[in-house]
DNA sequence: TGAATACAGAATGTATACATTGCGTATTCA
DNA sequence: TGAATACGCAATGTATACATTCTGTATTCA
């Protein structure tokens, strides 16, 4: 039939599980889906492959797709690996960005200045996580895209939980946010890898500050050479 | 039918592109892999589906699955992101590992250590690959580990090019890699975290002394954060 | 002769019918 | 009454037929 109403499935599916409207760990039940989008068992167990490989669902044998889980210990990994990945992301976007990525950048960044703005919450935590994607694909590294892309299922999902229509203090938050975006694309954009490793760091903090109330290990040491003797070792 | 034949069709299919045996940028004929396994084109197209969200495969609209290519520009990026996902990984590995993992990767390392002594070259990149894999998974970090087995991939099939049956060289290399592995289990088994950072810090560099004739660029700063105030800001 | 279009074939995508598996419930026997 | 087994229904997995899309080639018209 129309491939659109497959791509609307496989999207609606992608943003109701970052809205959490879908809750991690849940069943989804193929044949509603079926029923609501108007297609048949196929191609909707191909959307359901699909979204296990980009580490939205998980599938056993002979069982339905369910949600991924975001149990206790996972959150520690999260908390320990996203300075790490982000950073690293970040300094090869800088680097390694084209320029014909910049201005998609910056669209997608109006879109959540004008969300964030409004107080749509949810809307505007579905630009960031597209925000961040992007500069994840302008780094063109495809091994830390893949984790990347996986902490940011995550991410969007817990910020959700904690975005709150407007206290005073999210407001601000919210706004550095915005700031950090707009500096974030000024530093790709000048290829400066050293600035945008800062403003990530910062940005990071912003957000973990958000969502530490849950789990907040130490994080992963992010210099593995730890001694100066091996500093040139690779 | 027998879900045998679809199990075996997925690991013949992994290992067939990790020995090169199909080339990176190749096309496969759904037509011919349904004969050769006796399957119909449903579950073939479902282990193309899984086989590209593990990323050994790209899917287009309306064309057919390519083996995932290994272009110049992506191994700068491996060079350059290998070193810091391996040692984070290993690290993560001596901290968290569970007892009863030890044994499944003992077993994986004896098979390995056999079929390098006899000189199985291919095999013994598939059994360092499962190696690898499972002290991955001995992390417990989701995150980490779609780096890591994105990298793998490209990792055995390098290794495989340049796999000869025994030079003099190759083949003190080679003990000294069964050495490492031995080593690592051994830290992992004791948590010693920093120990194993070392190990695989000189493992990676015994792979890259023979990896590297392909692309030798400067491998990602591993420390992200170059000044020591900012040492405790995350 | 060159370019454009239309057609044919193959390959990809979809729908549906059927087979198999797993799970819950009920019934029976000790 | 309790436990075990057998039965049935629901859901997952597979096969096949059909629809659509792409690609290469040939033919026609300028």
């Amino acid at each position: 039939m129309a491939p659109d109403r497959k791509t609307q499935c496989l999207e609606d599916l992608r943003m109701r599980i970052l809205r959490q409207e879908i809750a991690p760990g849940a069943d989804l039940d193929e044949a509603a889906i079926c029923a609501e989008y108007g297609l048949s068992r196929t191609p909707v167990r191909e959307i359901f492959q699909r979204l296990a490989g980009e580490g939205y669902l998980t599938q056993g044998q002979n069982r339905g797709p369910k949600v991924a889980s975001m149990d206790l210990p996972v959150m520690r990994m999260f908390f320990q690996t996203a300075p790490m990945i982000y950073a690293n992301v970040a300094r090869l976007a800088a680097e390694n960005r084209r320029a014909d990525e910049i201005a998609p950048l910056k669209a997608t960044q109006e879109a959540f200045r004008a969300a964030a703005e409004a107080g749509d919450a949810g809307q505007a935590a579905l630009l960031n996580h597209r925000f961040h994607r992007q500069t994840g694909e302008m780094a063109h590294n495809p091994y830390l895209l893949a984790s990347l892309n996986r902490m940011l299922i995550d991410h969007t999902r817990l910020s959700q939980t904690f975005y709150r229509p407007a206290s005073e203090d999210e407001t601000a938050r919210v706004r550095a946010a915005i700031d950090h975006h707009d500096a974030m694309i000024a530093a790709i954009e000048a290829h400066d890898a050293d600035g945008i490793v800062d403003l990530t760091i910062e940005h990071w903090n912003l957000s973990r500050d958000r969502l530490e109330r849950f789990v907040t290990p130490d994080p992963l040491p992010l210099d593995v050479l730890s001694k100066e003797d091996r500093t040139n070792a690779v």
